[in-house]
DNA sequence: CTAGGAGCTTGAGTCGGCTCTAGGTCAACC
DNA sequence: GGTTGACCTAGAGCCGACTCAAGCTCCTAG
């Protein structure tokens, strides 16, 4: 129970978000920070703990791909206050849907890559066994050029 | 059983494909066709289905996120013919990771937008059922500036 | 015979999201 | 009192992946 309000300097802050000193500036230009960051003595900026809690938000929206315009709108309306909740609820509802189906493509294409993956190990364990004899395989894992035409798996 | 090895143009595989001709011309400048693009009369390019079915694996490992030197070294090792397969799944594998912890994150990412949503849902709910008598509620869905600090969602 | 439309090449432009540089202030330590 | 080291500003640069522009060649239809 020592640090009720310590603020933090902006390298503190990097430190703990992860992100690098340029990119705080640059989010700050960018209006993606709901109270505007205070300066202490010579100008440096000073956070709080709920500047970090903002940015951990934040962070996570931009991993889920919410572009920052996007996040900078929300900004907005949460720096506004109360009042606008049906608007804040309606961006993450959108991007919510955003990242459902950026999901879903990212788990189809998982689907092809795992088959390529199981048909290449295959192929080298077909190999592997194959290798006393003296049998070469001339066989490729569907990724062949001048194999059958559309027999590409 | 019409068309055994039809050559296409390249407006015709942009149509097939979803890319653009632009797009088609600045792969295969990067290299990401197995074999070189054929030319037909007055220099045009004509490509076959082979192409197109080529061209749909590159989309979903783009679409996957795979980078572009990626992509263009998997080309390259499939260009080579066989003998190259365990290079091949090394990097099938390592984009297999790539996309799994993506799904991950995204997954991740999710929740915490899952949550918010139902914060906002709850609370415009509570809203709307106390519209009858003159009620104002005057907090937030966890993001309100000046809420107490360290209890943001 | 000419007007469109599809294609060609080279090279530049765009966009999103950082990332870095240059040149400066300031406080603290040796 | 000089040299770090963290910070400041304004603005330029970079990277990935396209995307477009200018100026040309064909072919085909009216």
């Amino acid at each position: 129970m020592a640090e009720v309000t310590a603020s933090l300097s902006i390298g503190q802050i990097a430190e703990r978000t992860g992100l690098s000193v340029h990119t705080l500036r640059f989010y700050e230009q960018e209006g993606l920070f709901v109270s505007p960051v205070r300066r202490g003595p010579g100008g440096r900026r000073s956070y709080t703990q709920d500047d970090v809690d903002w940015l951990t938000v934040c962070i996570i929206l931009r991993a889920s791909g919410m572009p920052l315009p996007a996040l900078r709108r929300y900004t907005d309306l949460v720096r506004e206050g109360t009042g606008n909740e049906e608007e804040r609820l309606a961006l993450l509802r959108e991007h919510h849907g955003r990242v459902t189906s950026q999901i879903d493509r990212l788990t189809q294409s998982l689907d092809l890559i795992t088959f390529k993956v199981g048909l290449y190990e295959d192929l080298l364990e077909q190999d592997r066994r194959a290798a006393g004899p003296g049998r070469r395989r001339p066989s490729g894992g569907g990724d062949v050029p001048a194999s059958r035409p559309g027999t590409s798996a």
